[in-house]
RNA sequence: CGGGGCGUAGCGCAGUCUGGCUAGCGCAUCUGGUUUGGGACCAGAGGGUCGCCGGUUCAAAUCCGGCCGCCCCGACCA
């Protein structure tokens, strides 16, 4: 390809609006062009990055044994009604109606597939024989986001393979799963990102039967507890905390005492105007957990965490309650709730945390008065003790002990086992060894490839722009002459153009009648691996110039065999990825 | 949906507080010339419903009201 065949609108400022690393350059270096909030054109260049990320997730998906279709983005209305989930994403669920001679036909653009493929299996998977299975498809996903941004990472419209593995026992569903797993892996090795399999909050079927694949960068909207000693790795939300000094401190215990807070109803404000420090206080929480209060405890600096807490109660349902419950059980308005007297009222539950505290400050369940001095056993005494909260920087591995490090991530991938919550609603039933009609065993696996580019980008750039792996680049090579207008020089860097494409290269002439600065800057910019300088100076001895995007030196070669060495270094690059991953860790080992 | 910011040429911005010359600057584009290894230089040219609607005024990019759009923080996120 020719530069000037191309569209590729190139930006020397940055773009208003666009303030992560990876929205900048994705704009910058002409990939991808804003629409509207959360809707993007992908550009040439763009396009060619999406494409092979796709290609790389379809062809591990075929090696690991799933089967690619094609699901309808429009899908009937009455399928997510079947299975609740008109309520469960509410406005996410993009809905429309379409005329139909005298009839109005409701209509839903899917934001993922479990229906439409579930409906699928119902009709054509009726034997233990014809399973396992994984269905697989590519394709464009819609989800009206509150609000989106981010650039690429958070939008209404993405690419997103999702897969689907039917199975006749939850064993097999294992197998199933595990081979999704480690497809996941293989995609993202190749795709040249550092990530994490971190373990996620998990369905109906429990144990380790959800992780999300996650990359670390500082623009993440995730966040996952890492412990570097023993590898670790979970979501906030899941992320287990381990023993914990339960040790209360050695401080006499101090007089029950009640002060005046006027107004002060977060943890902030009675922190400031008592000057107490919010790890010396309790925060008091009103859940309803399948339709009866209860209380949970957790220390003023600490979040509560309510999948552990659905968990610790065996709740099916789990809220905050609304300001009038609040009210009647605590008899205080929102903002002074404490455990001291609740516990005749409803059940009070702690984290462990609580059980090292020391002359606490609690809410005095009356409005504008707080309570000091306040202490476990002598002043109040939960039904229980659990892991109720989240997971902290700093706090100890469940597994080792060692500290566990908190990071921001982009979720990239998310592996699930779904159990049968859509065979049942959907009658996707089978009959088994035994003559029995049984629900099928699901398992739902999804990629964001957009998020695949973005990722990268975000972890992966200098101060000139992106730095991209040979796997995903636009092009593998960039051919510069830096005279377009010498005739030798040019005849030169076409010819090579043309052998280069012709071997199965995938090349970028810049043919572009621009100075050389102008070329160098834009070869960085959008960060080609290889970058070939064919100059007026070298052509002189027979030479041409070689450079790799992440290294500072290039190098001169003859330019006789320089195609053969050219197509060498781009096809071991492209198997291994070896080159750019020894940067990217050397990279890594500097910033630590 | 709460809080904040922004909207002027393809892109980035100044001008708005304190109303008044023909609405300006840089980049990009076009023409001619000189250049040619890290975003060249000179001369000239084209390109604008100042987000939209309404109001105030002799006069509105500028003041007032309403609306729309974009970005950031928060809430939400199968």
């Amino acid at each position: 390809m020719r530069w000037t065949q191309s569209l590729i609108p190139t930006m020397k400022e940055t773009p208003d609006g666009a303030e992560i690393p990876s929205h900048v350059l994705m704009l910058r270096a002409g990939l991808v062009s804003q629409v509207m909030a959360g809707a993007y054109t992908y550009l040439p260049l763009g396009w060619r990055s999406l494409r092979k990320a796709a290609q790389i997730v379809r062809e591990e998906m075929d090696a690991a044994g799933a089967v690619e279709l094609l699901m309808p983005a429009i899908t009937p209305i009455s399928l997510w009604e079947q299975t609740g989930r008109v309520e469960a994403f509410g406005d996410v669920l993009i809905q429309f109606s379409v005329r139909r001679q005298n009839r109005k036909v409701q209509m839903a653009l899917g934001p993922t597939h479990e229906e439409v493929v579930t409906d699928l299996a119902a009709r054509y998977i009726s034997s233990y024989r014809q399973m396992p299975i994984t269905l697989y498809q590519i394709q464009t996903k819609f989800r009206n986001e509150e609000r989106p941004r981010f650039g690429v990472l958070r939008t209404s419209e993405f690419l997103m393979k999702d897969a689907y593995s039917f199975d006749a026992s939850v064993e097999d569903l294992g197998r199933s799963y595990q081979k999704m797993y480690s497809a996941y892996c293989r995609i993202f090795d190749r795709c040249g990102l550092n990530y994490l399999a971190v373990e996620a909050e998990s369905g109906p079927i429990g144990g380790d039967a959800s992780h999300e694949f996650m990359v670390p960068a500082a623009n993440g909207e995730d966040t996952v507890l890492h412990c570097l000693g023993c590898g670790y790795a979970a979501n906030v939300e899941k992320a287990e905390i381990g023993p914990l000094d339960c040790a209360a401190p050695a401080e006499p215990l101090a007089e029950l005492r009640k002060v005046d807070t006027p107004g002060a109803t977060t943890i902030e404000q009675v922190s400031k105007f008592l000057g107490c420090a919010p790890e010396k206080m309790v925060k008091t929480l009103i859940y309803v957990a399948d339709g009866d209060p209860l209380a949970v405890l957790v220390r003023g600096d600490h979040e509560a965490n309510e999948a552990k807490i659905r968990r610790a109660v065996g709740a099916q349902k789990l809220a905050l309650a609304d300001p009038a419950v609040i009210e009647r059980v605590t008899g205080a308005p929102v903002g002074f709730a404490g455990p001291v007297g609740l516990r005749e009222k409803i059940p009070v539950w702690a984290d462990r945390a609580i059980g090292a505290l020391r002359n606490a400050v609690t809410g005095a369940n009356q409005a504008d008065a707080h309570l000091t001095g306040v202490n476990l056993e002598r002043d109040f005494q939960p039904v229980g003790f659990a892991d109720l909260r989240n997971a902290q920087h700093g706090d100890p591995c469940p597994r080792c002990s060692a500290r566990l490090t908190l990071r921001h991530a982009i979720e990239i991938g998310h592996v699930f086992k779904l159990g049968t919550k859509y065979s049942e609603a959907l009658s996707a039933r089978f009959l088994d060894g035994q003559e029995q009609l049984r629900p099928i065993i699901m398992g739902c696996y999804g990629i964001g490839v957009n998020r695949i580019l973005a990722a990268l980008i975000e972890t992966s750039h200098d101060a000139n722009g992106i730095v991209w792996p040979v796997a995903l680049a636009p092009y593998e090579v960039f051919l510069v002459p830096v005279n377009a207008a010498d005739p030798e020089t040019s005849r030169v860097a076409s010819q090579l153009h043309d052998d280069l494409t012709a071997l199965g290269i995938d090349v970028l002439l810049d043919d572009r009648d621009q100075r050389a600065g102008v070329k160098f800057k834009d070869a960085d910019l959008i960060g080609f691996p290889l970058r070939v300088v064919i100059g007026e100076r070298g052509l002189k001895q027979g030479k041409i110039e070689i450079k790799w995007r992440w290294e500072d030196k290039a190098a001169m070669t003859d330019l006789d065999g320089a195609c053969e060495q050219i197509t060498d270094l781009v096809r071991q690059e492209r198997g291994t990825g070896a080159r750019f991953r020894s940067w990217q860790a050397a990279r890594q080992k500097k910033a630590e």
